[in-house]
DNA sequence: TATCATTGCTACGTCTATCGTAGTATCAGC
DNA sequence: GCTGATACTACGATAGACGTAGCAATGATA
């Protein structure tokens, strides 16, 4: 991979749950709240979003879904383990973004633009 | 603005060609050519995507387009402008992208991911 | 002189991640 | 009994990006 188009600086949302799921799984409210919570509150993803991503995730093979084992109370919950190809997917986009990053950042002006 | 959308990280066209036109004004063919070498190859903007930012701008105030005055040959040229808005909007875009940085990074392993 | 690459742009339709709105259901605490 | 947090699902709209195609002029090349 040598270029990069414009579209693929969107999509940083499944790269973002491979993180958070790369050393255990989780599940979606737990996902969403580390999420702001790393973010330092500067980024809340969408429910809609988030969960259409782990369905996106699950169809490619990036993770896989259990249901809760020890259903403590009545509330289901649909767990997500990242798979060895979403830890592949996951280095490949790390590396998309040092590129794409590189490649904006001579188009943007540090100073508020001169 | 103190929190970010994923959507934003799109649409980093508009400020790669406000950035470009920020000193002289420009047209397509030539900005395209300005963005693959400053990219240094790394990024070619499609024409289509190209034009509609352009299109995009100009509905948005960010720019202005001027007919080619010296049409040396029959070539004909469609010129733009950054405006006043252009010049601020670009700027927001640029506190925009540190912050989107900030957070992105947040989830990126600089190293190949463990 | 015929042909091809480059220049310069327009039209039209498709794709898809994101997101808005809404609804369902459980459980804890007051 | 009601509110807020938890945990999802369904459905449709939006819009930036992009694929394909076409048109027209110029310059270089054979």
């Amino acid at each position: 991979m040598s270029s990069i188009s414009s579209d693929i600086i969107r999509g940083y949302n499944d790269t973002m749950i491979l993180y958070l799921l790369w050393d255990a799984p989780s599940y979606g409210y737990e996902i969403s709240k580390r999420i702001r919570n790393l973010s330092e509150e500067k980024y809340a993803i969408k429910e809609t979003t988030l969960y259409s991503a782990f369905t996106r995730l699950e169809k490619n093979g990036f993770v896989e879904s259990f249901a809760d084992s020890d259903m403590v109370n009545g509330k289901r919950r649909t767990y997500y383990r990242i798979t060895e190809q979403g830890r592949q997917y996951y280095r490949e986009k790390c590396a998309e973004w040092t590129l794409t990053k590189e490649v904006v950042e001579k188009f943007i002006r540090q100073d508020g633009g001169m």
